[in-house]
DNA sequence: CGGCCAATACTG
DNA sequence: CAGTAT
DNA sequence: GCCG
């Protein structure tokens, strides 16, 4: 699945970059479970008074705080309140594309949405998606297991709500009453004046923070007003002329909205966490923070904005579950679940109904200076796995010591600081016409500008070279150098410069400085001429066939399919492998993979009504193209794999007999063996066009049969991408726990039935499918 | 120096 | 067990 | 290859 998703060399590259961008994610995650504690800490403080019960098990704590997050209870409520927000959010989707897309889509099946299945997040079929999500992921998820949870939570919630609510509101009268909106602060006892920057350093001038809660009772925010006035910002206490609006750490957007919707905030605002000015400082920029690929780094956990859906159905926790499930809508219909409001078409709600919020296009930056004022939506392609991905270092200047220290930390430690190239999925890019760069509707892109774009380029393609090479850590180090050099505001030219970055020491420092000098790079280019390289670069791409073996063909003198084919000893699967070479290379549209999808679920449902499919892999993350199809097939009140073989038999018996599955690729389902892997074609039934132009493509398919208590755990690992779940094993890994595609398992730990629990338990923030790219 | 990019399952 | 794949 |  992940891996096999790019199976160009190109997007191999481009994969590996992702995977280092997560690595990063990885580092951090070991910190995260500070950071997550000092935030639970606050967050504990914060709310002191309104928890009840004193005593709360890590586990507890950390289910409260997850909660907070995502009340289900106020879901529609929430998203009434968040649709009526007058901050504009990036990233909000518009409706539109669901239906550009499927208008577009060249295999689309005419069939009725029948089966659908894909719980996906896809936007395309959010609306289905909606209604049938109510089944969930399985089992009585949403019905049964998540209400529990959310129950008990709710009610503390209320109360700290309450107690925030009554905070805000205090410092807005405060406001109302000293008029004076800049530099008129609350009154508090300043223990020291304002030691204001040098005007160089002025970066926050002009521009107005309004802060969540907005006094400096708190010890920690106080220093960071202060900090942010000392470079020029203006602590202001009138929404209306906000132009950032910071919100504290602990503080999730469902505690906040109501605030947000009882006041007016310009729709140009930003709303961020108390750590965007802090790195604005670092890096002496307004940055767009919608562009980061700190991914959520600066967003305010549950902002709507986050995820890519309207924001009308985002809220609830319910929601997020049917997007993780899929159902086989025909009996789902019915179903339940509530909030037909919410499920009912978001994607239609949305666009008609509040196209305002959703509008506004760029508001994340600045006006003024930021240098990479990219449009705000985009921060929904940059999305990523932040659950791991704080700087521990930074919070800790900020929550309990030292500010100033921070100013001081600039280049040091922070190599955390990935910015990830704008991932473009396509949908992203319809639905706004204001697009740009993200072209591309197969995969990731690569960014091409930037002052360092060129010395990037080469050494990207040196990536792929070492790549071939089979030297992973060398890989390792270029795409961190890479990542660094990719962040940097202005053009690293000598070798001096680039070793005192972080990530490139003295080899790569030269090696920058020769390509800016010479504009060559000539181990590239010797490596490059090498004749065996393109060999060793077809071969590898072959399924089945790995770099040793590859090289060890071309050290045999094989260099093309043909030698292979007549002199070589092929495995099965690298026979087919090498026979539908071009057809496994090639990306598969959504709707194809859909369309395929809903075959097997057809098939599926004439075995075993009460099976449930899910299309996990890219296509769950909602992705344009894949390069393979993950079927996860699940049955509530199933415990065991073995339950469901028979129905995988049934069922790969079934579409291999239909010619449907051409080829097993592996198949021994011994013991434990619950996957089938094998190729697949699209009938020429669905095909869209003439008939006579049907020309059948293998595809990769895998078929995974898990029990319902494991549903969670294999949504996680299937979903992917492979960066993310890499980052969650290590952070369990770290939290002495283990998790795989079964489930977490630890002390006092084992749950696989539930994905959003897993992540609860992590103490990591929910993600949506599609906010997994790393 | 050793770690860094995991955890498992199937093929041959 | 090495290699490949997920 | 970089880092500790």
């Amino acid at each position: 699945m992940l891996p096999r998703m790019d199976p160009s060399l190109e997007n191999k590259v481009a994969f590996f970059q992702q995977i280092d961008a997560c690595r990063n994610c990885d580092d951090e995650s070991d910190t995260l479970g500070i950071e997550e504690q000092i935030l639970r800490r606050e967050c504990k403080a914060f709310y002191a008074a309104a928890s009840a019960t004193s005593a709360f098990s890590a586990a507890s704590v950390r289910s409260v705080a997850s909660s907070v997050a995502t009340p289900a209870a106020t879901s529609i409520s929430a998203s009434v309140a968040t649709s009526a927000l007058p901050l504009p959010f990036s990233g909000t989707k518009l409706p539109a594309s669901r239906t550009q897309r499927t208008a577009s889509d060249p295999i689309f099946k005419p069939q009725n949405d029948e089966l659908e299945i894909i719980a996906v997040t896809p936007r395309d079929d959010r609306s289905k998606e909606a209604t049938t999500s109510s089944l969930v992921h399985g089992v009585p998820v949403d019905g049964s297991i998540i209400p529990e949870t959310e129950q008990q939570p709710n009610k503390k919630i209320a109360r700290q709500r309450t107690d925030l609510t009554t905070r805000m509101l205090r410092s807005q009268s405060d406001l109302v009453q000293s008029s004076l909106p800049s530099i008129s602060m609350p009154k508090r006892k300043r223990t020291k004046p304002l030691e204001m920057a040098p005007e160089s350093e002025q970066i926050f001038k002009q521009f107005h923070f309004f802060y969540i809660p907005n006094d400096d009772l708190n010890p920690a925010r106080r220093m960071r007003i202060t900090k942010a006035q000392e470079h020029g910002a203006t602590w202001t206490r009138n929404s209306a002329e906000a132009t950032h609006v910071i919100v504290d750490k602990g503080l999730s957007y469902d505690d906040i909205k109501s605030f947000l919707s009882k006041n007016i905030f310009p729709p140009s605002s930003v709303l961020v966490n108390d750590q965007y000015p802090i790195e604005c400082l670092r890096r002496r920029d307004i940055f767009d923070p919608n562009n980061t690929v700190e991914k959520y780094q600066y967003k305010v956990p549950g902002d709507p904005t986050l995820t890519g859906e309207p924001v009308l159905s985002r809220p609830s926790t319910q929601d997020s579950d049917a997007s993780q499930k899929v159902k086989s809508r025909r009996d789902a219909q019915p179903s339940t679940h509530a909030t037909p409001d919410c499920t009912q078409e978001s994607s239609g709600l949305v666009p008609s109904s509040h196209p305002e919020e959703v509008q506004p296009p760029k508001l994340a930056t600045k006006p003024p200076k930021g240098r990479a004022q990219t449009p705000v939506f985009l921060d929904e392609l940059t999305t990523c796995i932040n659950a791991v991905l704080d700087d521990p270092e930074k919070h800790e200047y900020l929550d309990e010591s030292d500010p100033d220290t921070r100013d001081s930390e600039k280049e040091g430690p922070s190599v955390k600081k990935r910015s990830l190239r704008p991932r473009g999925n396509d949908w992203n890019a319809n639905f706004r016409q204001d697009n740009f760069m993200c072209m591309r509707g197969g995969t990731r892109d690569r960014k091409p500008s930037g002052p360092n774009a060129g010395t990037i380029k080469l050494l990207e393609e040196m990536v792929d070279e070492h790549i071939l090479s089979d030297e992973t850590w060398r890989v390792h180090s270029y795409r961190k150098a890479v990542a660094t050099l990719r962040r940097q505001p202005k053009e690293i030219k000598t070798a001096k410069e680039a070793a005192a970055l972080p990530n490139i020491g003295k080899s790569l420092a030269g090696h920058i400085e020769e390509i800016v000098s010479t504009g060559h790079f000539r181990k590239l280019d010797e490596i490059r001429r090498e004749p065996s390289r393109e060999a060793l670069k077809i071969f590898s791409n072959i399924y089945g066939v790995g770099t040793p073996t590859a090289r060890r063909w071309v050290e045999l003198g094989y260099r093309t399919l043909d030698d292979l084919r007549t002199k070589a000893k092929l495995s099965v699967n690298q026979q087919v492998g090498v026979d539908r070479y071009d057809d496994l290379l090639t990306r598969i549209p959504r709707a194809e993979v859909k369309a395929l999808g809903d075959h097997v679920k057809d098939v599926a449902a004439a075995i075993d009504s009460s099976v449930e499919l899910i299309i996990g892999g890219s296509y769950r993350r909602g992705a344009d193209t894949s390069g393979d199809i993950d079927l996860l097939i699940t049955k509530d009140g199933t415990s065991e794999t073995q339950e469901l073989v028979p129905f995988l038999d049934k069922l790969v018996e079934i579409l291999t007999k239909e010619e449907f599955l051409t080829t097993a690729l592996a198949s021994h389902r011994s013991d434990g063996g619950n996957k089938w892997h094998g190729c697949c074609v699209l009938p020429k039934a669905a095909f869209p066009g003439p008939k006579k132009d049907y020309r059948p493509i293998w595809r990769r398919i895998d078929f995974l049969i898990v029990p319902q208590t494991q549903i969670g755990a294999a949504l996680i690992y299937f979903t992917g991408n492979d960066l993310f779940n890499r980052s969650m094993r290590l952070l369990a890994r770290k939290k002495k726990m283990k998790l795989s595609h079964r489930g977490l398992y630890g002390p006092g730990v084992d749950e696989g039935k539930d994905e959003r629990k897993i992540f609860e338990i992590l103490g990591v923030q929910w993600r949506e499918p599609h906010e997994r790219w790393c």
